[in-house]
DNA sequence: CGAGATACCTTGACAGGCGAGGTATATTGT
DNA sequence: ACAATATACCTCGCCTGTCAAGGTATCTCG
């Protein structure tokens, strides 16, 4: 992967919740159409998905089912809840303001800038 | 701070390189211009600060000396160095394809989207 | 003189990411 | 028949960056 896991740190959940809300889904696929969305340049390893999912249910933000897969190996689904939509949306908030202060605090000494009329 | 810390986890070391792109300063100072070019959103704590001086002196990104303060409290200035230079350089494109691949696998979900017409 | 600003620093705990390892079932090639 | 590969799940324990809390010393102002 070429990009660090700092870089996406805490942003996992937001990732999940967000694949979810296309439809319930299972841990094995999501990270499958990570690799597939980021032509292979990041993929959420496995032990952070599954943690991942952990946290979001105790949190209240996604619930898990076992499908009934009458062939192959068992999948235990996960929904997303009326609460992880607002989380979703909260977070979505959150990237926002980050990344643009983000992005005026490291470009603070670099002249690719020319947007910074802005006043602060 | 509105800002949580995992957002910007991971680019502390962009940021204080950013500042010291400026010119040589010193850690309240950088510290400082933080919560102003944020408006007081996000503030590098100073034990983070710190850590992150270590972590980027002992990666020969900065250098430090003491100013010769005549008056007030001393001051422990920081350069960066050539490499710090291209450290830098190499995080912003880092920052540059992170940020691209969060946007994408963030909205996977979402519809406010509207810009999904190039395949992956 | 006391409060607050300036300026530095360290310790210890915490949380998230993930390498490494494990389980079980189905398919495919030889 | 059997090994390899893909699908699909899971846990343990380490590592790393953040930061609350605490500490030091100097200067200014009322």
């Amino acid at each position: 992967m070429s990009i660090t896991a700092d870089l996406i740190r805490g942003h996992t959940d937001a990732i999940i919740l967000a694949a979810l809300l296309q439809g319930d889904s299972y841990g094995y696929r999501i990270n499958r159409s990570m690799v597939d969305l980021t032509n292979g340049r990041y993929e959420l390893k496995e032990a952070t998905l599954y943690t991942a999912f952990r946290r979001l249910e105790e949190a209240g933000y996604i619930r898990s089912y076992w499908g009934d897969e009458s062939t192959g190996a068992r999948r235990r689904y996960y929904a997303i809840t009326p609460d992880g939509r607002s989380a979703y949306a909260s977070m979505m908030r959150e990237w926002r303001e980050a990344s643009g202060l983000l992005e005026k605090l490291m470009r603070f000494g670099s002249e690719d800038a020319a947007s910074d009329t802005e006043q602060i």
